[in-house]
DNA sequence: TAAACCGAACTGACCGGTCAGTACAAATAG
DNA sequence: CTATTTGTACTGACCGGTCAGTTCGGTTTA
């Protein structure tokens, strides 16, 4: 990390933080956290293990700040979505939002597949609320689109949370699923896959 | 699993295959298999170490037996489905079977959850079979219900292997969701919620 | 009798975390 | 203007613990 011909210019002040970011996203999506050690993701940064300690406390720590880091992006993007009109576009919006995230960040969702349900994990508290607020808000984009559509589906509906719960799972998983077994596979047909869900409130 | 050359000895000593394949399940389907040592599982089981290595060749080739025998349980119930004769019950069925084996064995569901995405898991290639059947059969049943189904439909369909992975995906994850966060929520309504999926071929 | 199992000690590698020390820029004092 | 101090970012050797897997003499069971 030392510059011979350090020019007088900043010497980056930080991002040794930002390079420890990258380096796990692009580690532990590929193998786990659980097989990729500190010392490995130092060393893909280009920095040391006790850099990592100064600036985490601890491993466990890095990785909780990747989360907040990573849903700080998902709900941002969110936001555009929540904001059409129309409740059935700003849902499918919002997939493609996803779809798009997760093609971007794959080890975040990798992270967020394997611990989510994972009892005793150390994150566990954070995920918990993710999952909440995202559930949250499909469930919410359904209620707007039950409201306008069909005056009472006379069939015995399956509850709105279960049916938002369902489309969470879709669109995580196709997300998934679609970079490590289907990279031919367009972010339109599995947007369209997951509105299907949609379909008994049209 | 056991050696097909010995068929003399009797294969049912005291089962302690049977034990550890218990113990495993309740374990790492509750912290997932990095947070358990071999150690526990013996103990757990009531077995010794040894046995474990006697048994098995190593933890990961354990983890591997119990996931063919999760995923052996597992077929054998979606055999049932596959014989009913209307293509949609058959699926709900299968459904329902899905997640009433994940309700009981929650570890496999876990398990699978956490790896089946994981490139270089130690179980991949097992899983991704498994992946490929799971979402095969639902295609098929999704096929016979296009068939049966509306004679064109005109609007530009998902094609069905995506929503076979979407169905796949929602059933898993609602499955495994309702242990952890919903244990009141019935699998009579996870099964409409993931049915809601097929509306459009109907 | 031979396969299955016990149990307990042991090995060796790996890994998270620590810590004394370095580098250096900005602030402060003389 | 020079000398000293302070604070921040970072280094890398090292430590303590854990855990998969081994070994082996003795014991049970079919």
């Amino acid at each position: 990390m030392s510059d011979p011909s350090a020019p007088r210019t900043r010497v980056r002040a930080t991002d040794s933080k930002h390079r420890l970011f990258t380096a796990s996203m692009e580690l532990i999506g590929a193998r786990g956290h659980h097989e990729v050690s500190v010392d490995e993701i130092a060393r893909a940064a280009g920095v040391s293990k006790g850099t990592v300690y100064y600036n985490f406390g601890s491993k466990s720590e890095l990785i909780g700040e990747l989360l907040n880091y990573g849903a700080a992006i998902l709900f941002e993007r969110f936001e555009r979505a929540a904001e059409v009109p129309d409740a059935a576009d700003g849902l499918r919006l919002m997939i493609a939002d996803a779809l798009e995230f997760i093609a971007e960040y794959p080890s975040f969702a990798q992270l967020w597949i394997s611990e989510q349900w994972q009892s005793d994990s150390d994150w566990a508290n954070a995920l918990a609320t993710l999952r909440h607020e995202v559930i949250a808000l499909v469930r919410s984009a359904l209620a707007r689109m039950a409201a306008d559509g069909p005056p009472a589906p006379g069939s015995p509906e399956a509850d709105l949370d279960t049916l938002a719960t369902a489309i969470f799972g879709a669109a995580l998983i196709l997300g998934r699923d679609r970079l490590v077994f289907h990279p031919e596979r367009g972010i339109e047909s599995c947007v369209e896959a997951v509105m299907a869900f949609t379909a008994p409130l049209r």
